[in-house]
DNA sequence: CTTTAATCAGACAATAAAATCCGATTATAA
DNA sequence: TTATAATCGGATTTTATTGTCTGATTAAAG
């Protein structure tokens, strides 16, 4: 199967856009954002956790606790969590698995999906939480129907 | 971890390529693709299997037998072998996982990644494998020294 | 102070992907 | 016609990812 990015980040990223979606209230528990989004309470639980530690999300621990934004939501890149929880491999490594494709020793695509690659990089640096919120907003709507 | 393509889509057009710059002597063992492009022997042979299921290979059983490309090189795409194995989720799924993700209820990301994905799948479709024989006769180059 | 409800932490289970093993079949060539 | 060397096919193992369980910790609220 050819995948972009994995479970954990796609949960990661849906999740953060909830939260951003949410960010006039407290905090959310993770059970709220389980129930909408359809993902394992307790794996996107640890999703968040390691979101936490990265500094992106706040969470506030015992009873009425959960998740919130760590930053203003101009503030957070998508790229940030995408590195956060899938690393930078996506950008660095050959897209054909060729262990020593560089510059010198370039593998037959190396021109071609390095200006995909980094237009997709471009993308996700641009595009901030605040910027995608009314979009969010108008998909969770939907979901919750 | 992010990923593009699978371990056996990398592989397969790894092989695939070095068939093609390799068009000219009649067929090729998977000792030697395994050999050369550094993948498990067992495995390729798995993956040019399934390919010559899908008719983009050809086989020869018995000794002295092999693989080889079972079309002309300016037949054969670079998207054949991509949904050959790999299947066409990448360009069909959102980006972010939503389930319901369409042009009425669109992602956050839909337009934007649309458009990446969009672009990709025509890179694929352009590249035929004898447009790619020249830079692929460099890197297979580099890699036997 | 005690109950309650949340995160946190780490082990564990299930599933999928990657890699390996082995025997059967096929065809070449001595 | 027999030995050899390759693909073929299926089962199996290993490893990574995804998902689950359980108990500890934390903090709010009665």
């Amino acid at each position: 199967m050819t995948v972009i990015f994995s479970k954990k980040c796609e949960y990661g990223l849906q999740a953060i856009l909830y939260l951003a979606a949410n960010d006039n209230s407290d905090v959310v528990k993770s059970e709220e954002i389980s129930h909408i989004l359809n993902i394992p309470k307790e794996f996107i639980s640890k999703i968040l956790q390691s979101l936490t530690e990265s500094g992106l999300v706040y969470s506030k621990k015992g009873k009425s606790g959960g998740f919130a934004l760590a930053k203003a939501p101009n503030k957070i890149r998508l790229i940030d969590i995408v590195t956060a929880i899938d690393g930078m491999s996506m950008f660095n490594n050959c897209v054909l698995g060729f262990p020593h494709c560089s510059p010198d020793h370039p593998c037959p695509l190396h021109e071609q999906w390095g200006e995909l690659r980094t237009k997709a990089y471009n993308m996700l640096t641009d595009e901030t939480l605040d910027q995608l919120k009314e979009k969010t907003l108008k998909k969770i709507g939907h979901l919750k129907n």
